[in-house]
DNA sequence: GTAGGGTTAG
């Protein structure tokens, strides 16, 4: 209990108010304690008091501090025997200041937006601010243009604050809304590093890194100075494209402009390096770091089990709890694809019950989904069809997705035909189930029925996506298609891809042809292998980069079974370390071997 | 009392 003694001979309610004040300045951090406050006021009789009014609300950080500090504001009707407070724009402000930093209830800085104006109060240029920051994440492009209208009605359009959030919430609307914030920022009269910031960080959440990477060059030619938020979203885009040298650069340039290593820029390093294919590196840089969040530790362990280095994770994850740091659900998504990736089935059995056991974190579906994954990849196909019926969630299309890709590699053929066939249904417009689908009927070898998966998809008007890998050599990325010949250089990289052929067949490779989901025969199929992206990749960077140097490729799909094979015995022959990047982990080939152990 | 940034199952 707050222990509370008036001195006496003061003038009381001014004495009282400080009290009041000097309690919320020290004694605000968790729920009861503002409740005991609250009672006290209450019994002073000065919950009208704007100073106390806007105090309680600012001192309230977490969400349920804030919901209670609104329901001290608008008490429920039939508890107002007091009369009416006074309201201002100060008040208002820190309340939709308060919900927009929230995770979960941003949309009530918009409704307290709405009530501001319903109580006559004008909103002043602190408040826009707030208020689209809130606005972003509610994910109505139609509810952020009436914003944007009352910005230019209040007559705030002109001012940087406002325009850069503008910018920033409708970056967080989609491809709809992101046209309207490069509308925002071709129009903006005044632009200084957050508006950059802001635009290149839409970029690459719409997931055009390398137009990020351009915008980011653009703003170095107009002479804007990054700052560390800057290089955060800049390493983001390099993370995303893969793009190590890039980011060595980034990271150099930090170094060079005495840019802040904040623990946010650490961290936006540490998952470049991960992603980018040097974990060790990344984990370097986490053993240096001074002071470290979760979201720091979650990286390392991400990274790791990307790179299927499940028991570093796994031990990471151990260390963290030690050193006392309480996992989060994130930080559970990291350890248990770690055990997932690397076949570590008991290991992933033991951290899913201890997330509600040891944590009171009740798992959400993805962490269902990692348990489905492992069971899958473990073997346990049918214990992972069980889990899926008892668990406590309708399972999403990637679990399905998950199941069916198990069914075809068990060669559970006809239970993957049946849940493609209802996936198609439920989410028709969704290509992979189709592709899904179309590849469990060539396994079966029912060319007409896989015609007929294509033939629907034609008729939709969707496509596969085409396989992609980039390549980055002398700090350009590069990217080839299956049968790319854009390239200036195609012919010798086709006559190496035939050399390498010729060079791997020596050492013992046997092409895979059954991965082709083609009704052609043997030769051809072999052909249409030669042609894959990723081997075209390889053949450019045999061209292009100094003996003995390590190849780095990012797949946008998954690796194929054939080229996973073909890689191994091009690391032996050429005696070249490949690191492959494919959509879901990594693979480090050499000397005939690969880190997933051909478990993948 | 104002804006932009870091980890997330396949």
């Amino acid at each position: 209990m707050i222990n509370l003694k008036l001195p006496i001979n003061t003038p009381k309610t001014r004495l009282t108010e400080q009290t009041i004040l000097t309690l919320l300045n020290s004694h605000c951090n968790t729920l009861s304690k503002l409740t005991q406050i609250h009672a006290f006021i209450l019994k002073t009789g000065l919950q009208n008091n704007p100073l106390i009014l806007t105090k309680f609300t600012s001192t309230s950080s977490n969400l349920n501090s804030i919901h209670y500090a609104t329901s001290f504001l608008f008490p429920p009707s039939h508890t107002t025997s007091t009369p009416t407070p006074s309201y201002d724009a100060f008040l208002f402000n820190t309340l939709i200041r308060a919900y927009s930093q929230t995770r979960d209830s941003k949309s009530n800085s918009f409704l307290f937006y709405r009530t501001m104006l319903r109580y006559g109060v004008t909103p002043n240029k602190f408040t826009f601010p707030f208020v689209l920051k809130g606005c972003a994440g509610i994910g109505s492009l139609r509810l952020g243009k009436c914003v944007h209208g009352c910005v230019v009605k209040f007559g705030f359009e002109e001012d940087v604050h406002v325009l850069n959030t503008l910018i920033h919430m409708y970056c967080c609307l989609g491809e709809d809304g992101f046209e309207f914030a490069e509308k925002v920022f071709d129009d903006s009269p005044k632009m200084d590093t957050v508006t950059w910031s802001a635009m290149i960080a839409g970029f690459v959440r719409l997931g055009c890194s390398s137009r990020a990477v351009d915008l980011f060059r653009e703003m170095q030619v107009m002479g804007v100075c990054p700052d560390e938020i800057t290089m955060v979203s800049v390493l983001s885009a390099c993370a995303d494209l893969g793009a190590l040298e890039l980011g060595k650069w980034v990271e150099s340039y930090v170094e060079k402009k005495n840019i802040p290593k904040s623990v946010e820029l650490c961290n936006a390093l540490i998952d470049m390096f991960a992603k980018c294919g040097n974990v060790d590196k990344a984990i370097k840089l986490f053993r240096q770091m001074d002071s470290r969040t979760i979201v720091s530790w979650t990286s390392v362990i991400a990274g790791l089990a990307m790179h299927g280095r499940g028991l570093d994770a796994v031990s990471l994850f151990d260390e963290m709890v030690e050193n006392g740091i309480t996992p989060d659900d994130v930080a559970f998504i990291g350890v248990l694809s770690a055990c997932s990736h690397s076949g570590l089935v008991d290991k992933g059995r033991y951290y899913f019950g201890s997330m509600e056991r040891n944590f009171s974190i009740v798992p959400k579906v993805e962490h269902y989904g990692c348990m489905v994954d492992l069971l899958c990849r473990g073997g346990f196909v049918k214990e992972a069809f069980e889990f899926v019926q008892k668990m406590p969630f309708e399972p999403n299309q990637i679990i399905w997705r998950t199941i069916i890709t198990a069914c075809h590699a068990t060669g559970e053929l006809k239970l993957g035909e049946s849940i493609s066939k209802e996936l198609i249904k439920s989410e028709p417009m969704h290509e992979s189930n189709y592709v899904l689908l179309s590849n469990i009927y060539a396994k079966l070898r029912q060319w007409e029925k896989k015609t007929k998966v294509r033939e629907m998809m034609d008729m939709r008007g969707m496509k596969k996506v085409p396989g992609s890998t980039m390549i980055e050599v002398n700090n350009e990325m590069y990217e080839f298609v299956a049968g790319d010949k854009s390239h200036d250089q195609y012919k010798e990289i086709y006559e190496m891809v035939d050399e390498m052929g010729r060079e791997i067949k020596k050492a013992g490779y046997v092409p895979t042809t059954s991965q082709v989901l083609l009704d052609i025969d043997e030769e051809d199929k072999e052909d249409a292998l030669y042609r894959h992206s990723e081997k075209l990749a390889i053949a450019f960077a045999l061209l292009n980069t100094p003996p003995g140097t390590s190849i780095r490729i990012v797949k946008n799909l998954r690796v194929c079974e054939d080229c996973h094979s073909a890689t191994k015995f091009i690391s032996k022959v050429y005696n070249r370390e490949i690191v492959v990047r494919d959509r879901n982990r990594f693979h480090h080939f050499k000397n005939g071997l690969c880190s997933c152990r051909d478990f993948w």
